[in-house]
DNA sequence: GAATTTTAGTTGCATTATGAAACCAAAATG
DNA sequence: CATTTTGGTTTCATAATGCAACTAAAATTC
């Protein structure tokens, strides 16, 4: 691919999180971390990601803060990863992605997952808005400048 | 690289997203869509992207209904590309990354955008809640199959 | 209205990221 | 203590990407 083009520069955030769990892969990884899989091997079972690949996502992803390792048992080789605070900090990334999967890449009646509350059962929501509560869409928003201060 | 496996058939909605748009730069020009960037040559200045990258993702994104091409002018040949209703509602994804950049990649008073509400000027806001309205995080969500009917 | 520039790509080539498979050491299991 | 599982690393072939050069049509300038 050659050196992809880094946008750290950049002053966008979400440019900057897509440039630290952007990949394609990553974002699975973290999808079935939220999924409570927590072992290299049931990553690489769950996924079907080459090993190799998944060694180098998950140092990077540990390297980032998403993840970090924590020994199993009284042994020192052998780790888990987990989410960070900051890597639960995705949820809300997670369940946008589920958001739009659901409501548009599955027919009618197709089997799916489903997010719901623990205690009722009855699926959560995602929403945008203002600080005083009402809805809000792309077309009531503007983007600012925040400048160095 | 080899064929990505796909994740089609995965039950999975984020998955499925991921499928269609987690590529990192369908991501990109995704969110340059909302920054109302709609021609070639302006999604090219604005990512660095290679050109031939840069039609590929274009096309694919067509194909998937995210955008759609609209003749620019009277000419027949020259097109804008503009987010389908399908593609607006990334929306919700987009304020997830951007919410996850401001919080844990840039340095205090380091310099940023800001996405605000066009009335008030004031910055919009994303949360989960239940279906009564309650705020939720993951801890409090538990995944369930919905099965086929 | 002819010349020039810009736009929106396409083509060819070099390089890199990825995936598959083989391999391996340490830990767990029987 | 023999075998299997886990958690990787190494090697190699190939596909995805980036870069630069090229091009045809549209837009703009002179």
């Amino acid at each position: 691919m050659v050196a992809r083009r880094r946008l750290k520069g950049d002053y966008c955030p979400s440019a900057r999180s897509l440039d630290a769990i952007g990949d394609w892969w990553s974002l699975l990884i973290v999808r079935d971390a939220f999924d409570d899989i927590r072992r290299f091997s049931d990553f690489q079972k769950s996924l079907g990601i080459a090993k190799n690949i998944l060694t180098d996502r998950l140092r990077a992803l540990v390297e980032r803060g998403i993840f970090e390792t924590v020994p199993v048992g009284e042994a020192k080789a052998r780790v888990e990863y987990q989410l960070t605070p900051m890597g639960r900090d995705l949820f809300p990334v997670m369940v946008a992605l589920r958001q739009f999967g659901e409501r548009h890449l599955f027919q009618p009646g197709e089997e799916h997952s489903l997010l719901v509350e623990k205690e009722t059962g009855l699926p959560v929501k995602l929403d945008i808005r203002t600080q005083d509560g009402r809805p809000i869409d792309a077309a009531g928003t503007v983007l600012v400048k925040v400048p160095e201060e």
